[in-house]
DNA sequence: GTGAAAGCGCTAACAC
DNA sequence: GTGTTAGCGCTTTCAC
């Protein structure tokens, strides 16, 4: 029974209880050295009679350790993400780490305000980024970074200085996108990119097209959402000279302009391809279902958060690959038939 | 420039800098008091050159206050909870607060286990709880909670002792549902329970319904889930005695049971009307568009994060009303017309 | 205005 | 095995 006293019960609480030093308690609770039976029965009898628990942030001031993690996205409400951190957070539970978690809304100055905030409190951090590599760099040198990224593109992963990048090939992504679109016979594909993403996936989009003579068409979004589709689908659409595919930086792209495009009328795949990337959850339940490329969101997540944690514990293992991005053809896709004469289906 | 030290800068590093007392620096960093101008500019000089920042730990250990809330969702991928998360974020940083997220993966002994992790770290807890009410309250008596949860039955809410709850009325919403499809002439609805939730919405449809006769089956499954719709879509659809209406615990199983319906040839609303609850943004956009009711996630998150906030900080606000369940009637639910003669629409 | 001193709850050397 | 001592980085009286 606690009397009276202001706040919880502290070490000095219980070793008084248990007519032990503090410093006694303290390695018995953190199991860092032993005792007689006798004074490790009184302690934790003490422990568990004033239900005392350690206070993390007085034990961080010393080990200079959180025993926390930080992670930063862009947006939980996105499927990619809200995987992403479910992978996390399993393997940070696992290992006994606690998940600082906050959401940028998409805006880089409050991912830098976040990441500023952040940093003093946790161990390391996971970053899905929308700012730039620099920028980055400033902070993988304050503590720890692990990033979503992957850039093909060797100059801006060296510019991201220490920071451990991990994820799914973005060149390769657009690559398998293109040639899947080559090969169907389409003839002039758009690319619904975000603005201040990486151009990975458009550059891979571009190589595989190219060679084909296809012709492609980018537009851009500043919002990687369901209302960023929306938005974008009239520009794309009722252009004159429409696509005969349409392909979208992620898959809420993609199904805002499903929607938009079923309400001017339009049919997929009879009018146009439609392809996105992530394989998020709701992409298989459209109708039609949505091609789109898995990237493997929780796995990215759990092996972000295994190199960091190994890292911060210094952990020398061997960095894991990457998963290797799939594409997952559905019914949104269909090839196209321009010369064919009119005879029936098949 | 700072020198070769162990890690970051501390106060005694700008107060030397400066050549000024720690507990000057500590006072002009945290504007407790004022000073000459010409030492605050050396301070904040310091300061700047070092890129001191303040250690949040070692500040907790002596204020006993974090600056930080928990938050305790089911599962971050429910858009519902996103939203949530994403109106308690916004509250948070607008304060001057850090979010401490996790997510127990539906699974209430974890639920247990995080509140435990979180409750030293943090000054409040928001929690969306699957755990029973008289657990919930045991970790209230420790640190303020904000529950989602608003039990219209006034047993439960007492169970809950201190904890602040706060959420759309589930009652209100189960008898929005059953009014609707009374309505609308079914006569056998088929409702898809969360097993662990709360009653209320399941008595206000069934209040609703019992009084004009319709019959109402309950299903249970433990998973609010595209995949609990999933699984339970066969039970509920290829018994005989077929409902002409399914309602759902939240929109993400109806979404489940609509693909599933789909694959065994179904045609919804012709062959039963398909009413979720949340509004989660899929919901507009499947097709048939999900009827269901809007529980104003976002809302919710902001209006407890507030409440919580007021609380911890000793402000003496008026409770807000929570918003009022709104109806969003949708392509996906339709009159039954039993007995009327077969004359064209209307 | 400014600083000295005490101490928050805890860990880590080092004695014995 | 157990205790003593020092001190992490910071805030907070209370003097001057």
């Amino acid at each position: 029974m606690k009397s009276a006293s202001a706040g919880p019960p502290t070490l000095r609480h219980v070793a008084q209880a248990s007519q032990v030093s503090e410093s006694t308690v303290s390695k018995i609770v953190n199991r860092t050295k032993r005792f007689s039976p006798e004074v490790e029965r009184r302690v934790q009898a003490a422990v568990a009679e004033l239900g005392y628990t350690p206070n993390p942030h007085a034990r961080s001031v010393i080990t200079g350790r959180s025993r926390t993690i930080g992670v930063v996205v862009a947006d939980v409400l996105n499927p990619h993400f809200a995987l992403l951190i479910k992978g996390v957070g399993s393997v940070a539970r696992a290992r006994g780490y606690t998940v600082l978690l906050t959401d940028s809304d998409e805006d880089s100055d409050l991912e830098a305000e976040l990441l500023g905030t952040l940093i003093p409190r946790v161990d390391g951090l996971i970053v899905a980024p929308r700012l730039e590599a620099q920028v980055v760099a400033q902070f993988a040198r304050l503590k720890p970074l692990a990033l979503t990224a992957r850039p093909s593109d060797l100059a801006r992963r060296q510019a991201l200085g220490e920071a451990l990048t991990f994820g799914v090939d973005g060149f390769q992504t657009g690559q398998m996108i293109g040639h899947y679109l080559a090969q169907g016979g389409h003839r002039h594909v758009s690319y619904l990119h975000l603005a201040q993403a990486d151009d990975d996936r458009l550059r891979g989009l571009e190589a595989a097209l190219g060679g084909q003579g296809i012709r492609c068409t980018v537009h851009r979004s500043a919002e990687p959402s369901i209302e960023g589709g929306l938005r974008a689908a009239t520009a794309m659409l009722l252009g004159e000279d429409r696509p005969d595919a349409v392909v979208t930086y992620n898959d809420l792209m993609a199904l805002g302009v499903l929607a938009e495009a079923r309400k001017f009328g339009f049919e997929v795949p009879r009018d146009f391809s439609l392809v996105g990337v992530d394989d998020i959850p709701y992409a298989a339940l459209t109708s039609p279902p949505l091609t789109t490329v898995r990237t493997y969101s929780r796995e990215i997540g759990v092996q972000l958060a295994e190199a960091l944690l190994d890292r911060i514990e210094g952990v020398d293992r061997l960095a894991p690959t990457p998963p290797t991005p799939q594409l997952m053809v559905r019914g949104s896709s269909a090839p196209r038939q321009y010369e064919a004469a009119p005879v029936g289906r098949g």
